[in-house]
DNA sequence: CCTATTTCCTACTATACATATAGGGAATAA
DNA sequence: TTATTCCCTATATGTATAGTAGGAAATAGG
């Protein structure tokens, strides 16, 4: 269950590009490759599949770059994961509903299931625009402040 | 935020040798191979790596086999998971905590928090004795029982 | 028109990880 | 003694991840 540096990269783009937006002006990539310590070439590669999902536009030449293409409180950390790597949970490389397992495990399928319902309650409630000013909803708000929310398991 | 297929396995496997605990026998790797598809040679490492972590039992020779050495009831999801694949929740292969994102992108962290929480919610609540009977708790049916539980979501 | 800037596009590489497979050694029950 | 079963090390293969390279196309400003 990992978020790929893609993912991540992604998200801070975008909440960068927020900002930019907020303030009327377009940002380049150069600019968040280097605000950010994301690789340049890289962060090319993430804008482009952003814009052909049309959560952003781009404008080339001197003085382009990037802006949001949607209100930042209308895209989801749910609609980014899904524009750059796919599905948000899959077992095995396929959806939980469809894998069949024999009778003696068939319950097995239920924890993934769960499982996906617990990451959308999150991911698809989670904004760009919440990102931006830190302020989350009630149910964000209440995991965050869990007692072991920002702690380490043992790892085994 | 993918369940690997060594994962997956393992649950199964874990599943499978409780139902033969219950009924006081031991079960071979063979018989859990053929009888859920999972490849023997593979399988044989996943079960090796949860001897070592002390949550099965096995025995050598003919009438040889594995046993939970723990109650299924005792033994969570989440405990296999690390076992095999290690911490539920990375970033960048990070924990969300350890990377430190800018000024501008600082609330980002906060989101892979949450997740993590969510994660937790689910995977360290599922125990193997409720996927042996399908009896969940009344947070994970409640989770299962939602609308779009069991319905992909459009894949952008 | 020229130039610098910036996005756009295609291709390539390097590494790690996931998913296995192969072969035989060690223990043990009958 | 033999068949069975776990145990251990090594190898193979494909896919995904993370990143690089080079240049073409658009465009704003002089």
């Amino acid at each position: 269950m990992k978020v790929s540096a893609k993912v991540d990269y992604a998200i801070q783009a975008l909440v960068e590009i927020a900002h930019a937006t907020d303030k009327e002006t377009l940002i380049s990539a150069e600019e968040i490759s280097g605000k950010h310590a994301i690789p340049a070439k890289f962060l090319e590669g993430i804008l482009t599949a952003l814009r052909k999902a049309g959560i952003i536009n781009s404008f080339r030449g001197p003085s382009g770059g990037y802006e949001l293409a949607k209100l930042a409180q209308s895209i989801t950390v749910a609609d980014v994961i899904r524009i750059i790597d796919g599905p948000l949970a899959a077992v095995r490389g396929f959806a939980p509903e469809e894998i069949d397992y024999k009778a003696s495990v068939k319950h097995v399928s239920d924890v993934w299931i769960a499982t996906r319902v617990a990451l959308r309650s999150v991911l698809e409630r989670v904004t760009i625009a919440q990102l931006q000013s830190g302020s989350f909803d009630s149910v964000i708000t209440r995991m965050l402040t869990e007692k072991d929310a920002r702690k380490r398991r043992r790892t085994f």
